[in-house]
DNA sequence: CATAAATTGGACAATATTGTCCAAATAACC
DNA sequence: GGTTATTTGGACAATATTGTCCAATTTATG
């Protein structure tokens, strides 16, 4: 469902915002901790510093501190790293998604897309902190 | 969310059924209506011929016919086609999504897949033929 | 100032998905 | 029986995603 680059991305800002009152950290540490391939983790990290949700430092005691925990939804994330919105457009593949134009699956499609997105745009960083493991 | 192959496969399939009552419906004329590129909708046809979804003959007045309308569901489609659910697994990407393990989304995401299910499950191609268009 | 530890960015490699081409087999029809 | 219309299957090509490597830059610290 998700891309591979999505899921490291969320796990890499659970992780942060779980050690976020000490400073910045690592992405040796990150990577080793959401068991994640590091170089690719790295390119990843740097896209979340471009939408903002991250800051980095470079050189010794260098690395990444996430910032807005309490703004940043998993939606947010996946715009981020895809470019696009998961529930964004047909189910089939038609260029628009509308009412006026509907595929076949639409009017069912719409429902599920509704609880998607507040799947996706109602839940923060933060309320996933406390809650379950992320390493294998 | 859907892979191309998946919204071919759909697409196609919609069409068959539209079209049951004339005989054996070739590729060249399915492709054409659903607006996919011919070899690669012809490589799912293959599929969705093993998965016992359509039935095909060669030669002249060939192609093919959809079987069992009613009871070819949206997700069982995906599964023929991807080999996997779209609705399987952990979101993050855990090797195992249960409960007892569960990842830090776990339990908001269980209430998605519930919803997707659904959606998946409950819709057969034969409730399709007679709602909204497929081409651009 | 030298060294160590880190990010950044570019080039590259591996794999998966999407897509094309073509020869062989088969069936209908004249 | 030859021709035409079709599926089938294999090999290949293009693109996207995932992943690796390395040199350059930056910062802290002794
Ligand atoms: S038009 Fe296809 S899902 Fe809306
Ligand atoms: S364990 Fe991650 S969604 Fe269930």
């Amino acid at each position: 469902m998700l891309s591979k680059a999505c899921q490291y991305a969320i796990k890499s800002l659970i992780y942060l915002a779980k050690h976020n009152d000490r400073a910045y950290i690592p992405l040796s540490e990150i990577s080793k901790n959401i068991n994640s391939p590091e170089a690719f983790t790295s390119k990843i990290l740097q896209k979340l510093v471009s939408a903002k949700m991250v800051i980095s430092t470079k050189g010794s005691r260098g690395g990444f501190q996430i910032i807005n925990h309490e703004k940043i939804l998993l939606g947010d994330i996946v715009e981020a790293i895809d470019g696009s919105n998961l529930s964004e457009g047909c189910f089939l593949g038609l260029p628009e998604c509308s009412c006026q134009n509907p595929c076949p699956v639409h009017f069912k499609y719409v429902e599920l897309k509704n609880k998607l997105n507040t799947f996706l745009f109602q839940i923060s960083i933060d309320e996933l902190v406390d809650i379950g493991s992320m390493v294998i």
